[in-house]
DNA sequence: GATTCTATTGAAATATTATTCCTTTAATTG
DNA sequence: CAATTAAAGGAATAATATTTCAATAGAATC
């Protein structure tokens, strides 16, 4: 891992708020502007930055309800598990993915509307591929959700 | 939702990418740039974008480890259940908390760099408050993430 | 149906911020 | 200690955001 103490506070910066400007960047971290852009710009070349992006509302957008639903399967070869993922990745109200440890292989955190928006997509999940077993639970709130990694911070 | 399918358009850019100019957004979406900048200070303002942020690579950055747990309490009052939320909320590797419907109550995605380190966190989650039943599921490997949220969009 | 009023648009002007260029400083090695 | 290299900072330039204002379109009233 190539970041200095200065990279990592800039990149803590940036994940908290990414229309900060180079010149309040600099001040917070204690080097002058042109240094400080370089290392921003390496950030993102490096791929440490992947993208930056507007977080919405999902509430006022009307799509309050996440889904989590845990998928059991009997088929473990990578042709299907590839199959699988391109499914998946066709859903825009998958947004998140996971390859599972443990007793289910896999869970899915799905976005919709109400429950009968979920009906719709869990009718087109299971007509897109077979699955052994899919088990569906739901949030009735979303207390905490952030997009920031915890970078190691020393908080004094 | 007093959104046009413009607003709508201008909300699908940013979320995507919140770099872009206000220049190449109005060509997108087929504004010129003043007015395409006051609908987006707007969207702002309205609070349909919370915020801008940069994503960073977890895996980079030493991160690669999602643990999903799942929580049981028997205490279901308002004054424990913000207690709780009090105490998660200082913990930065729990990036998601959700109160949950069904089976248990409560839903966390802790991210930290590996087992040990999941360790600790939950050695220092049930010191920090009394709960029932804690159930730890590891993921494997992230599939897809995303912040996106489904706009309902008709890709034709 | 013409006319006024209002709200929205877009082009141009201005201000802010990003990016480049070049000189200076600091650090490292022979 | 001089020479070389890498990184830093200041000033100039380019790009972009923001404001201003004149022009247009739409709605409402007479």
């Amino acid at each position: 891992m190539d970041l200095d103490e200065i990279d990592l506070q800039i990149l803590a910066l940036l994940q908290c708020d990414a229309s900060i400007s180079t010149e309040l960047v600099s001040q917070h971290v204690g080097v002058s502007k042109t240094p400080c852009w370089r290392r921003m710009q390496r950030l993102e070349k490096l791929g440490y930055v992947k993208k930056k992006v507007a977080l919405l509302d999902a509430d006022k957008l009307d799509l309050g309800v996440s889904v989590f639903v845990q998928i059991k399967t009997n088929r473990h070869d990578a042709s299907w598990a590839e199959e699988l993922t391109d499914v998946i990745n066709d859903f825009p109200e998958v947004v998140e993915f996971y390859r599972m440890a443990g007793e289910y292989d896999y869970l899915l955190r799905v976005l919709v509307k109400d429950i009968s928006a979920y009906d719709e997509f869990y009718k087109k999940l299971i007509r897109s591929t077979s699955l052994t077993d899919v088990t569906s639970n739901f949030a009735m709130e979303q207390i905490k959700y952030t997009t920031e990694v915890p970078l190691a911070a020393p908080k004094i």
